[in-house]
RNA sequence: GCCGCGGUGAUGAAAUUGGUAAACAUGCGCGACUCAAAAUCGCGUGGGAGCAAUCCCCUGAGAGUUCGAGUCUCUCUCGCGGCACCA
């Protein structure tokens, strides 16, 4: 063969991969392999499989991986690297409504052509044992896990406003609404009183905070994690109210506030408009008639329109007083949807002079405002302001908090608040809440994970009902608590699964008569919370995974995959994973040790690609145009991993010419191994073998790529190219461009799969310069470039500088001050 | 508003982590081959001055630290991502 016909190639060795089954994890890989050889666990997140098919997201990062999992084993290293499908969800069932093609159906096709594609990217999967979340064979334990988390109390079913996507008539989880909207089809959420069954996610919101530190992931994927989890130290303090009428204690109410050193500052106190006690102090309220009316409102708003109208509304609580604890000052108390039910203990105490929404309600209702924080280390400059102005500022900005025209809300040293005055706002936290017989405590704004959904596709609930009511979970020997198939998949708002006959029947002849089952499936997320404890063990029929196995793989060495599941899919893994060690299934507490996000790929313009923009870059289509080693170099090429990928077509065509250029060097080779730039060749190859090795570890894909370039821009130049440079450059490239230097390695001679050699190893000596351009400045800058030794020292570095023409002329005459050599690189003289 | 990330040629980017800014690639220009075109190969390609050797300026803006700053510090600015009435 004379001319690289990428076509041809590509389709010979993935058929002949197909048939040998090199890509195939034997048992014997799985545990015997794993004690000789280290072990690599290197994780994909598997995609849904869409009708739409992989995508260019996909693409990129799957064939990261890909490489990694090349040079890994080539390195010899055991590793496990599978694939899988989140094949559970929404968009099947959608288009099952639409079409009446079963769900099951549209995976299995959709899947066929996920496989196809990956294959036809020359991606080393073992499709055999691929994890399937929507098999009963894994939803099996799925449901088993409920199942002991059940038996352990970690999961619990409560009525509660929950979110409720009206579009997809299903529930949602706090982390599945974006911005109001439901993150699947972007309809408005509103909140719905339905009971559904909760994972306690909150139980472990310190765990999921502290344990990240040792994680080696993208600073900001942490610190998105900490946010979501939100953490905030403070105190409850509870606060007398009092009847008016009855000119007597009635009740308490109990606030969480982080400012417990402002409590001097309290000039009036807000319950959210779900609190529980407002039933109870009914009777008390002399405008029952309005407060009623302000409560209907508040109901009626969705949860997107109370946080759109900034607005601050609420209505006072008449005939009713709440006492301060600290000076038993008598302060009004409202009801206000500023407030949120669901956070801290649905109460506040407001200080309208040191928190900004208090401020705004003040000013709303005009409220009086005391000022208890002087803000002594405040300067309140801005910037530009000159010293003198900024002391004139700070007066006049000090007078302005103190007077309660602008909020301060930062720490300070207290005035007006008695025996605390002079203390700072630290001391005070702690000393206030003593005095007033407070808590301190620490609040989180995660919440627990609401997992119901009442749809079809998904994870039955592994529960059944009494006929007296009470839940009990199916019992092993059921499992999987198959989801039943003769259900009309048209959504109501009520799970499809209440029309089986078969689910009804079932149940009842094995639990007996009058006990019924839950109709609600699983949300898909906590399908994709446990897949990788699958993967080591994807056919195990009696345990979720092997005890062995376990220890052998987990936890993940590498995991890749997109930046947009920051705090869902990430949160939901680490908490399941604790969840389980908890009770004992497994002896590790984090997944993922190490992670790293893709960027998006874009088009040429830079836009992100989307169906309804017809910008859509198609991996079949462009795998057909320039061949699957070309695609591959290209989307690794283009810039780091993390960042965004532009997809130019422009671009390719430099990797194109690079793959034919090495497929041209075979035609250059030298019989005469002793040419005189043998050497030359030799050193940049074995200095090539160094620089890619450290990039495939680092994930510098691009750089590895850049140096390997420069390597085949050096064989073609110089003559004498020999089979062993040419070789070890192969082996380099194959990783990123499988199906080429399969074939060269092939034409080359041998025997044996090149992706089964191992990764060259570089002779230090020979890697290394020997002669290096040498800087020679003058003040800082550069005036000569010299070649000398590597290893030279000052004195002759100082020897030769002033043997330049060009610094000679330059120092003549000049008396030198000093000159900094650094070795290797420079020599900077000072005149 | 808060948190995080970023700004380098025409373009994608690189820069040994404080040491020659722009490697590698695309594009563009000129040339070779060709009847011609494509492909391929060669040379050039940050801006400015000069016939030239060479010199000056240049990493969003401004300051600072340093012999030396794309890299560190501060201020500003623009862009992106996330959170957002969480007390």
């Amino acid at each position: 063969m004379k001319n690289y016909d990428y076509k041809k190639i590509e389709q010979k060795w993935q058929k002949r991969w197909e048939d040998s089954g090199i890509y195939k994890i034997s048992e014997n890989s799985f545990v015997g392999l794993g004690y000789v050889r280290p072990k690599y666990y290197l994780l994909d997140m598997f995609p849904y499989p869409s009708g739409d098919g992989l995508h260019m997201g996909h693409t990129e990062s799957y064939t990261s991986t890909d490489v990694l999992y090349r040079y890994k084993k080539m390195k010899g290293f055991n590793v496990l690297h599978l694939q899988g499908f989140d094949s559970f969800g929404l968009p099947a069932e959608n288009y099952a409504i639409k079409t009446g093609v079963h769900p099951k159906e549209t995976t299995r096709k959709n899947m066929e052509t996920y496989i196809r594609q990956m294959k036809s990217l020359g991606f080393g999967y073992d499709f055999e044992n691929k994890v399937v979340t929507s098999s009963p064979e894994y939803y099996h334990w799925t449901q088993w896990i409920f199942t002991k988390f059940f038996e352990a109390g970690l999961v619990y079913k409560k009525t509660d406003r929950i979110n409720w996507c009206d579009s997809c008539k299903t529930g949602l989880a706090n982390e599945q609404v974006e911005d109001g909207r439901c993150e699947r089809c972007k309809s408005e959420v509103i909140q719905k009183n339905i009971p559904g069954w909760f994972f306690k996610i909150t139980d472990f919101s310190e765990e999921l905070i502290n344990d990240l530190k040792d994680l080696d992931w993208p600073e900001h994927t942490k610190k998105n994690q900490i946010n979501w989890i939100g953490k905030s130290d403070g105190a409850e303090i509870k606060f007398k109210i009092l009847s008016l009428r009855l000119k007597s204690e009635i009740s308490k109410i109990e606030v969480f506030t982080t400012r417990p050193d402002t409590l001097f500052g309290v000039t009036y106190c807000v319950l959210a408009p779900e609190h529980k006690i407002i039933e109870e102090l009914k009777d008390s309220i002399e405008n029952w008639k309005e407060v009623n009316e302000y409560l209907e409102k508040t109901k009626r708003k969705s949860e997107m329109e109370r946080i759109e109208g900034k607005e601050k509304t609420g209505i006072e609580l008449k005939g009713i007083k709440a006492i301060n604890p600290a000076n038993k000052e008598e302060v009004p108390l409202f009801i206000a949807d500023y407030v949120l039910a669901h956070y801290g203990t649905g109460a506040i105490m407001a200080v309208p002079a040191h928190d900004e929404r208090d401020f705004e309600f003040a000013e709303k209702f005009t409220l009086s405002k005391i000022c208890v924080i002087n803000p002594h280390s405040y300067m309140g400059t801005l910037p530009g302001d000159s010293l003198l102005d900024a002391t004139e500022k700070t007066k006049k900005n000090l007078e302005k908090i103190q007077k309660g025209e602008v909020v301060y809300v930062y720490d300070g040293v207290l005035i007006n608040s008695g025996k605390f005055d002079g203390m700072s706002s630290d001391e005070a936290k702690k000393a206030i809440t003593e005095f007033v017989g407070g808590k301190i405590t620490k609040k989180y704004r995660l919440r627990d994970w609401s997992i119901s959904r009442q749809r079809y596709w998904g994870a039955p609930i592994p529960i059944v009902y009494s006929p007296s009511g009470e839940a009990y979970t199916v019992p092993k020997e059921h499992l999987p608590w198959l989801l039943p198939e003769d259900v009309d998949f048209i959504p109501t708002g009520t799970s499809p699964l209440i029309k089986s006959k078969e689910l009804k029947e079932r149940t009842e002849k094995i639990f007996g008569k009058g006990w019924t089952s839950e109709v609600d499936t699983m949300d898909t997320f906590v399908c994709s919370s446990w897949y990788y404890l699958r993967y080591p063990d994807p056919k195990n029929e009696k345990e979720f995974c092997s005890k062995e196995k376990l220890k052998q793989w987990l936890p993940v060495d590498l995991y890749i995959g997109g930046a947009e599941h920051t705090y869902m899919h990430l949160l939901y893994a680490r908490f399941i994973t604790k969840a389980m060690k908890k009770i004992g299934l497994l002896d590790f507490s984090e997944p993922f040790l190490k992670l790293r996000h893709q960027g998006m790929v874009l088009d040429k313009d830079g836009v992100k690609m989307s169906k309804s923009k017809g910008n859509v870059v198609n991996p079949d289509d462009v795998v057909g145009r320039f061949g699957a080693d070309a695609v591959r170099l290209y989307i690794m090429f283009a810039g780091p991993l993390e960042d965004d990928v532009i997809w130019n077509e422009n671009g390719v065509v430099g990797l194109s010419r690079f793959l034919e250029k090495v497929w041209k060097l075979q035609f250059l080779l030298s019989i005469d191994i002793k040419e005189p730039n043998d050497l030359k060749i030799e050193k940049i190859t074995h200095k090539t073998i160094k620089k890619v090795g450290e990039d495939l570890e680092n994930l510098k894909f691009n750089t590895a790529i850049s140096q390997m370039m420069i390597l085949v821009n050096v064989m073609e130049k110089e003559s004498g190219l020999n089979i062993k440079n040419y070789k070890l450059l192969i082996l380099m490239l194959a990783p990123l461009a499988p199906h080429i230097t399969e074939e060269l390695w092939d034409i080359l001679g041998n025997n044996q799969s090149i992706h089964l050699s191992e990764w060259p190893k570089y002779d230090e000596s020979l890697a290394k310069d020997d002669k290096i351009n040498f800087v020679i400045q003058i003040n800082g800058k550069v005036r000569d470039v010299i070649e000398v030794d590597v290893d030279i020292n000052e004195n002759k570095a100082r020897g030769l500088a002033e043997k330049s023409e060009n610094i000679k002329k330059l120092i003549e005459g000049k008396e030198i001050k000093k000159a900094i050599f650094v070795r290797g690189r420079l020599l900077n003289i000072i005149i």
